[in-house]
DNA sequence: TTGACTGCAAAGCGTTTGCAATAAC
DNA sequence: GTTATTGCAAACGCTTTGCAGTCAA
């Protein structure tokens, strides 16, 4: 994914936008890797180049580079936000919220979903990296058995 | 819905919990809207009724409600997350990020993703409350046009 | 040189927590 | 009377902001 590095690199600087060290690193670091990566992720890895990076410096260029459509706001729900370079095509989540997989699923999935609402709502839904929750199939047989400690606030649960 | 909110208290009684009267006041809010109301809201309007109420106790009856079924949280995105009175049949929400109006559709149209992501990869999708973004009808001809405010961050736009 | 960009510190926002006082059962 | 529940205040985690200094162009 090397090229797609410098494609993304090209995309800043013939847009006028200044190539600075903290935006490269950002860059690769996202089109290094095959998932996506929380702020907090990305700026605790920056550190290891630049201990003297900044989260604001993370955020901003986060914002700038979304903006662009270089790369993709995952919103899991939550207040839980990741990012990915943006890709074609396409690609969407399915988390599990017992054992908290994930599986990545092609955007045809929604081909069908994405024609009915536009046909019947008029609707033009943005099928970008969705992400839906459920339970995956380990799980559907022994969620209870395998649920983790994380939510048990009744008082008394009868 | 005079009728949903007695069944609600029920719910509440039944299962060991006390009836406050902060809890019902919520369950009435929740119960007499047709839309779905923020935690925020909530707490707005119940302190019209009475004015001590504390946000920390909206918050853990919200969850508490959820917990026990008889509410539903919608997660809108961005942090965005708004409550309901969990109804049947499902319904789903497609938000236009353009003018930001909300059109409620049947759980219907997603019978058949959910039989697929089913087929496909065993994956027990929930299909409770869904939020999708998009555009709506009317601002899809008019995007740039009917664009607000809101983000304008690029120095220089090229 | 110059203004886009950074690092820093402080604030913002919605939400959660610990605890003593209160009130539902 | 008992203890689940409340109100309060303080802290939380993530994100955003204003500003002075810095560095990519």
């Amino acid at each position: 994914m090397k090229t797609k590095h410098s494609d993304l690199i090209d995309s800043l600087t013939t847009r006028g936008y200044r190539l600075t060290p903290q935006r490269e690193l950002l860059l690769s670091m996202l089109s290094e890797t095959d998932t996506h990566l929380s702020a907090d992720t990305l700026l605790t890895r920056a550190r290891k180049a630049y201990p003297r990076v900044n989260k604001s410096v993370v955020y901003r260029n986060l914002e700038l580079l979304t903006e662009l459509g270089l790369v993709s706001r995952v919103d899991f729900g939550g207040g839980h936000v990741e990012y990915e370079v943006h890709r074609h095509p396409h690609h969407h989540h399915l988390v599990c919220r017992n054992c908290h997989h994930m599986i990545g699923i092609s955007s045809d999935t929604f081909a069908d979903l994405q024609r009915q609402l536009a046909d019947r709502y008029g609707f033009s839904a943005d099928m970008d990296h969705l992400a839906l929750f459920g339970l995956c199939h380990d799980c559907q047989t022994s969620e209870p058995a395998n649920a983790h400690a994380q939510r048990s606030h009744h008082p008394h649960a009868l």
